[in-house]
RNA sequence: GCGAGAGUGGCGGAAUUGGUAGACGCGCAGGACUUAGGAUCCUGUGCCGCAAGGCGUGUGGGUUCGAGUCCCACCUUUCGCACCA
């Protein structure tokens, strides 16, 4: 490389002639013309699919957070690219749902013409973010070539018996208009909107996503997955070890005044209902002083005696009128007395039947087993309404009669008041006990999971129509495979409203169909289906874009999937990922594929923080891309983004950071530039450029890549130390390395060096690893346990020449006053001497 | 309340198995080149101190020749979950 004249060009308005605008622009072009990003997924070799989630287009354009998640992951993919394989690196748009359809309504737009404008404005500003995305195998969820696929999703669990349909208490978001999932409920607030969810009843398809739960659970410990990411799920699954213990409801009547109950009653017995109460501490049954029903629980209306029927009706009306967010969050308790009464199969005391809300529903049996001096819950009920608290555990330090301090005992012990267990401590009792409870019918062990159905409909308009007729002869009858898809009409309507059905529902010529069974009138579900669903299969998709015949054709899938590294946002920790895998596990299941996990490896990329706060629009602190990259050049801005912490934990997004990344990409650029081949290239230099590249190579793959590049800088300021001029050897290596952070500034400058081939198809470059290896150490040297100075030393010193050494250094042998009372040497580290 | 993570200069952040705390960058200070500098380059920069030296990784203990790193208690904070029996 010759310098160019500096007096012709000017080196004070263009001191090192690298303006990224110009650079990026020509690589862009280049690379489109190429087809540089296309993958060849039949042929290449070593195939790597390095998928990141795709983001909702919204009319707000790109923001720094999509591209710091986008950035880390395309220079992941890039990486893999320089290490040999082939990458296939696909971007798409998760554009149904209500984000899109309540701003269209917002706006006064309809979503389909919102939409594809969203897209294309995502669409140029992702193009200047110079990804190395394959555009041609792109997908939109709300195109019917891809949601004809989701409503095909939706079909095979059906033909599974994994989709049903039942009537259920949903959440109902008054503002939104629509049903929400619970995991779409924050604290009983709308996720999205913030306003109270109330409680309705309608009719909602569900998939049996809770019986895959231990499948879900155990396959995590295969995963090579965030940790923080896989107890999330685990924590969502919520399993749980206990006993399903059974009550008899006894007639108040027959064994009024009695408080045990005689062998004589066992007729009586014979026909009275059970109640049956999920339990994780079997082993304090004999403190079981009260049940506690849901108020939902279908018993209630059957045991509760005359005298409490009015007052228990009218706390169950209370309890299904009241919203879930105060159910859920208010703490105080309420309930009222059944007037009915159960045999605890311990003790055979008589304990009341309570209804109280405090007791879930769709938990467990929908029915509790008080045990008010174990449980805070109960303590504070059975406090309140002045019922019994027995203790049966004994903590270190107490015993039977030990009183409560104004709450329950929750700690480790043993056996109190429980007859002939007595003593016995809680770890084994729980064992114990059940095995006794089994003996006597009135129980078994089960494993409880806390993950409940996925309700998938959604009583709006701005999603794939779920493919189900129903006919008054033939029922419900999914829509044939052939018929799909099942077209989203253009309504102008779409707007929900009170009724609590569908937009489409008010479309007669839309939902009037013959029945494809029977050819009868009959008409279209008018649900739509969760975005979520969407999104729970797009990953099948991508390398079987244009394949109109098949979701995704077989041979391509077994090559590509599944999906090598998968990066993402942890807000998606549970329901996305949860999701996805389970689908996958039902098409697997069907034969459909031939793995069960989807995402071999997923990292959850950090949150970019501004102003102490999460950039958001209500805060006020976004930042528009388009802005800095037009100041600073995409590349200058990727490489910032990474710098400024660790990738998966996030960072501070500050103005002033930038500049520093740029210098170090001039100073790239100019070493570059004005590099020599004459002469040889220094040792100490390609020492230090051995350890970059061998830096580099261990910290970009571990997503480091905060550190990577502070290693590059660390070079640069090596290489140029004292104004000095590189040569060609020493500096040509660091544009591959800094390829997968600013791929236009190192295709330009490989192209300089005079390469035809892009830098992405040269190899990650080799170090000469004897150049690490040095006959000198530094070795430190302390004395009394403080630092006192490092000496030069040879590698293979010894303890005694290093005591010798130290003494004999000025600086350090002062603080060695008297002899040594001993002496600690770390070979090639580290001397301490203690006086 | 439960679970997981995090507290290091003026700031963002570095620190293999415990072994020179503060890499890299920002900012700041000084200098060079300049008509100029908000460009570029060089040098310096944890705190106190003229220095020798001392003190320093949220707080208080502990283990160790030696602790940002390990142990115990506590404080602060972020993110999940939250009456899940």
């Amino acid at each position: 490389m010759t310098a160019p004249d500096d007096s012709m060009t000017g080196p004070i308005e263009e001191p090192l002639g690298y303006d990224p605008s110009v650079v990026e622009a020509r690589w862009r072009q280049r690379w489109a013309d190429l087809g540089t990003h296309k993958t060849d997924l039949a042929h290449g070799k070593k195939p790597f699919y390095a998928l990141m989630m795709f983001p909702y287009p919204s009319a707000e354009g790109l923001h720094v957070g999509n591209l710091f998640a986008f950035t880390g992951s395309d220079i992941f993919a890039r990486f893999q690219r320089l290490q040999g394989h082939t990458v296939f690196e696909p971007l798409g748009y998760d554009a149904f749902g209500i984000h899109s359809e309540n701003f269209a309504l917002k706006v006064g737009k309809h979503p389909m013409e919102l939409i594809p404008s969203n897209i294309r404005n995502f669409r140029r500003q992702l193009d200047r973010a110079g990804l190395m995305v394959d555009w041609s195998r792109s997908l939109d969820t709300t195109d019917p070539e891809y949601y004809k696929w989701t409503q095909w999703v939706f079909l095979q669990l059906y033909k599974r018996g994994l989709a049903y349909k039942k009537a259920a208490a949903v959440n109902w978001c008054p503002s939104c208009k629509t049903v929400l999932a619970n995991e779409q409920v924050e604290g009983g607030a709308c996720e999205r909107c913030g306003a109270t969810v109330e409680q309705r009843f309608l009719e909602q398809w569900f998939f049996k996503i809770s019986e895959f739960s231990p499948r879900l659970l155990e396959n995590l410990e295969r995963l090579d997955w965030s940790e923080t990411t896989k107890q999330a799920q685990r924590n969502w699954i919520g399993r749980s070890e206990g006993a399903r213990l059974r009550f008899r409801v006894l007639d108040p009547f027959v064994d009024a005044g009695s408080s045990t109950v005689a062998v004589t009653t066992e007729m009586t017995m014979a026909d009275a209902p059970e109640i049956e109460v999920f339990t994780t501490r079997p082993d304090t049954i004999f403190g079981a002083t009260y049940l506690v029903l849901a108020p939902e629980h279908p018993l209630v209306s059957v045991i509760t005696t005359p005298q409490q029927q009015a007052i228990v009706d009218e706390y169950r009306v209370r309890s299904a009128n009241q919203d879930l967010i105060t159910r859920k969050t208010t703490k105080e308790k309420t309930g009222e007395f059944t007037g009915a009464y159960a045999m605890n199969p311990a003790t055979c005391a008589l304990i009341p039947i309570w209804v109280a809300d405090y007791v879930l529903m769709e938990y467990g049996t929908g029915a509790i087993m008080a045990v008010p001096g174990h449980d805070e819950r109960d303590f504070e009920f059975a406090t309140k309404f002045d019922l019994p608290i027995v203790r049966v555990v004994a903590g270190e330090g107490q015993n039977a009669h030990t009183p409560f301090a104004g709450a329950a005992f929750v700690g480790d012990g043993t056996l109190v008041n429980s007859q002939q267990f007595e003593a016995l401590p809680v770890s084994s009792a729980k064992r114990v006990l059940t095995e006794w409870l089994e003996a006597m019918h009135a129980g078994k062990a089960v494993t409880n999971y806390r993950l409940h159905d996925w309700c998938i409909s959604r009583q709006r308009y701005w999603g794939p129509p779920i493919p189900i007729i129903y006919c008054d002869s033939c029922g419900t009858v999914p829509v044939p495979e052939d018929q799909l898809p099942v077209v989203l009409p253009n309504i102008p309507d779409f707007k929900p409203d009170d009724s609590g059905v569908s937009p489409l529902a008010r479309h007669e010529e839309w939902y009037r169909v013959p029945c494809p069974t029977c050819g009868a009138k009959a008409r279209r579900e008018t649900d739509v289906s969760d975005t979520f669903l969407d999104s729970a299969w797009y990953f099948l998709r991508y390398p079987s874009v244009g394949r109109n015949d098949v979701a995704f054709d077989a041979e391509t899938t077994k090559r590509w999937l599944p999906v090598t590294t998968y990066i993402g946002g942890n807000e998606h920790a549970v329901l996305h990922l949860l999701y996805s895998r389970f689908i996958t596990m039902v098409l697997h299941d069907m034969g459909l594929l031939d793995f069960e996990e989807p995402f071999t490896k997923f990292r959850a990329h950090g949150l970019i923080i501004r102003e102490g706060a999460k950039m958001s629009k209500s805060k006020g602190n976004v930042v528009n891309p388009d802005d800095y990259i037009d100041q600073w050049g995409a590349d200058a801005f990727r490489t910032y983004l990474m710098f400024l912490g660790p990738f998966e934990e996030g960072g501070d997004f500050r103005d002033a950071g930038i500049s520093g990344v740029k210098r170090f990409l001039d100073r790239l650029w100019a070493s570059v530039r004005d590099c020599s081949t004459a002469g040889a290239p220094d040792v100490e230099v390609m020492r230090k450029l051995a350890a970059t590249i061998k830096k580099v190579g261990e910290d970009t793959p571990s997503l480091s890549y905060n550190t990577a590049i502070a290693a590059m800088m660390e070079y640069m300021n090596t290489l140029r130390r004292g104004e000095r001029t590189a040569h060609r050897a020493e500096v040509e290596p660091v544009v591959q390395l800094v390829a997968p952070f600013a791929p236009h500034i190192a295709a330009e400058l490989w192209e300089m060096l005079g390469h035809i081939e892009s830098v992405f198809d040269s190899q990650w470059p080799t170090y000469d690893a004897t150049l690490l290896v040095s006959d000198t150490i530094d070795l430190i040297v302390q004395v009394g346990g403080k630092t006192r100075g490092k000496l030069v030393v040879a590698k293979s010193i010894t303890q005694d020449q290093a005591l010798a050494a130290a003494t004999a250094d000025p600086a350090i042998g002062k603080f060695i006053t008297g002899e040594p009372k001993k002496v600690i040497f770390v070979p090639g580290r580290l001397l301490n001497v203690v006086v």
